[in-house]
RNA sequence: GGCCUGGUGGCAGAGUGGUCAUGCAGCGGCCUGCAAAGCCGUGUACGCCGGUUCGAUUCCGACCCAGGCCUCCA
């Protein structure tokens, strides 16, 4: 086996050599849970949850984290707006969000940590850079000093000089730098907040990953993903502290960054409001569609969410289900996957390449149909797409189901397509388009297989 | 303004210094009562200008264009 990955942090695509082969750990930034999440929001989970898995199958012992910020102004604003509570806020949206998780076809993490359930480590963090100098105390916050850090900026490639030049944003006085940024922040009496040494206050957003992860991971980790947005500051700055509560110590290994989702061009994300709700794509289209678009354009890459998009994951999927159809009554033992179906996922999640190549098994296992060939040909086939999360449906329910809250009955179909098979055995054939054209009118399509007639859900 | 990506055929999207990506769509044919599905065949490509090279879509430089980050953001 041999993975590769870029690795942010040299702009390369590297060789993985993980830390500890028995403990390969890997954490990807999760949702800040005040509201459903986006499909751009799905993005790093689909993609990092396939990372995890491929190392599942090379290494014995695997942590993969995904965190739950469950302490954040926008929650408070959420709180606030609702009426309701903050832990209301943020158990009804995790609950939401690992739902619609399921539903994608995500593999859970091994650890859901939440910030709120480590505020004693926060807080020891902070101190333990305010002790070596990294940070300090000012009216009632802590901040990190991002002079005492000479690397601060390696990761996303600007200089501290850069930054402050470019800086946009009004500096608060109580602050050395204009570039250092916040651990630690008073909170009122109506917000969330815990007792520190520094007054009643709640968390900085980036020293929750840096704390969360230095629980359940260790000092150094193997595979620090996200989104590319995140990568300044908010990867940048736990760099900073991670490292420096560390004494040097390296903190992640490899980073690793999707590429952001837009729609007509402009990237997704709900400050600008351009945002489709996952939650309610699900109810539109079947799982597997969305996952397919996802993952069928390499993960640092944009990519561009359309109707045209999903037409053509559609019809793939469609063809690709036809196939497993014409096979259906043939078994498929458990086989391997196909190997170089795995080099491509292995070769940096190249997940377009591998798709290719699954239409390549795709083709080859429909020639299989009726030959000696057809067991091994679908249990390749299947592999490979269940993989990467595909071909998990029943072949004949893939193409009668239908979105939620459209209604087919079966029976009546059946009764029609019965009636119309009477009329072509007595070759009545205008009476038999007659009723392929009600079918049609209702949505349904025809197909007079060897097999017998069909019928699906759509044109 | 600073930093960073990327520009591939009708659409989507990999990849490579010199034979093929792949999918969707299109076109012709086979099959079919007719369709549908499937099968066979088929065209169109690497933003622009230079450079390196026997040869560049692939390497280098300039330019144009698009997007991202610099503020919450996956």
């Amino acid at each position: 086996m041999n993975l590769r990955l870029h690795n942010s942090l040299t702009r390369r695509v590297e060789d993985f050599v993980p830390q500890d082969p028995n403990r390969v750990t890997l954490y990807a930034c999760g949702p800040t849970v005040y509201n459903y999440i986006h499909i751009g929001n799905a993005r790093p989970a689909v993609v990092f949850a396939l990372l995890a898995r491929l190392l599942r199958r090379h290494f014995p012992g695997v942590v993969y984290a995904r965190n739950i910020t469950d302490v954040d102004d926008k929650i408070n604003e959420a709180a606030r707006q609702s009426g309701q509570p903050i832990s209301a806020i943020t158990d009804r949206f995790a609950a939401a969000y690992r739902d619609d998780m399921a539903r994608l076809g995500v593999d859970p993490p091994d650890v859901e940590p939440h910030a709120t359930t480590h505020i004693p480590q926060i807080i020891a963090m902070c101190e333990r850079l305010i002790a070596s100098g990294h940070a300090y105390s000012a009216e009632n916050h802590v901040l990190f000093d991002v002079s005492s850090y000479a690397d601060y900026g390696h990761l996303s490639g600007r200089s501290l000089d850069d930054m402050i030049a470019g800086a946009r944003v009004e500096v608060a006085p109580y602050k050395k730098n204009p570039a250092d940024f916040v651990l630690w922040k008073p909170s009122t009496d109506d917000l969330p907040g815990w007792d520190s040494p520094w007054g009643r206050g709640r968390p900085g957003w980036h020293i929750e990953c840096s704390a969360m992860s230095e629980t359940h991971l260790g000092e150094t980790i193997d595979i620090h993903a996200g989104g590319v947005d995140l990568q300044f500051p908010h990867h940048e700055n736990e760099v900073a502290q991670s490292t420096c509560a560390h004494g040097g110590k390296v903190f992640a290994r490899y980073w690793l960054h999707n590429g952001m989702l837009t729609l007509e061009g402009r990237k997704m994300s709900k400050s600008v409001g351009n945002t489709l709700i996952l939650h309610e794509l699900l109810d539109l289209y079947p799982a597997e569609v969305l996952r397919f678009v996802l993952l069928k354009a390499h993960y640092r890459q944009p990519l561009d969410w359309s109707d045209t998009a999903l037409r053509q994951a559609r019809a793939t999927l469609d063809g690709w289900y036809g196939v497993l159809r014409d096979l259906s009554r043939v078994d498929a033992p458990a086989t391997p996957v196909p190997e170089d179906f795995e080099a491509s996922l292995l070769d940096d999640l190249n997940t377009p390449e591998a798709f290719a190549l699954l239409a390549g098994l795709a083709d080859t296992a429909r020639r299989s149909v009726g030959t000696g060939d057809a067991s091994l040909a679908k249990g390749r086939f299947l592999a490979a797409a269940n993989l990467v999360g595909l071909l998990h449906q029943d072949a004949e329910a893939w193409f009668k189901q239908t979105p939620s809250g459209a209604g087919v009955d079966p029976a009546r179909i059946d009764a029609l397509v019965a009636e119309r098979n009477a009329a072509r055995a007595a070759r009545d054939f205008a009476r038999a388009d007659q009723i392929r054209a009600e079918l049609s009118g209702m949505n349904i399509t025809i197909e007079d297989s060897a097999q017998g007639t069909r019928w699906r859900v759509g044109t």
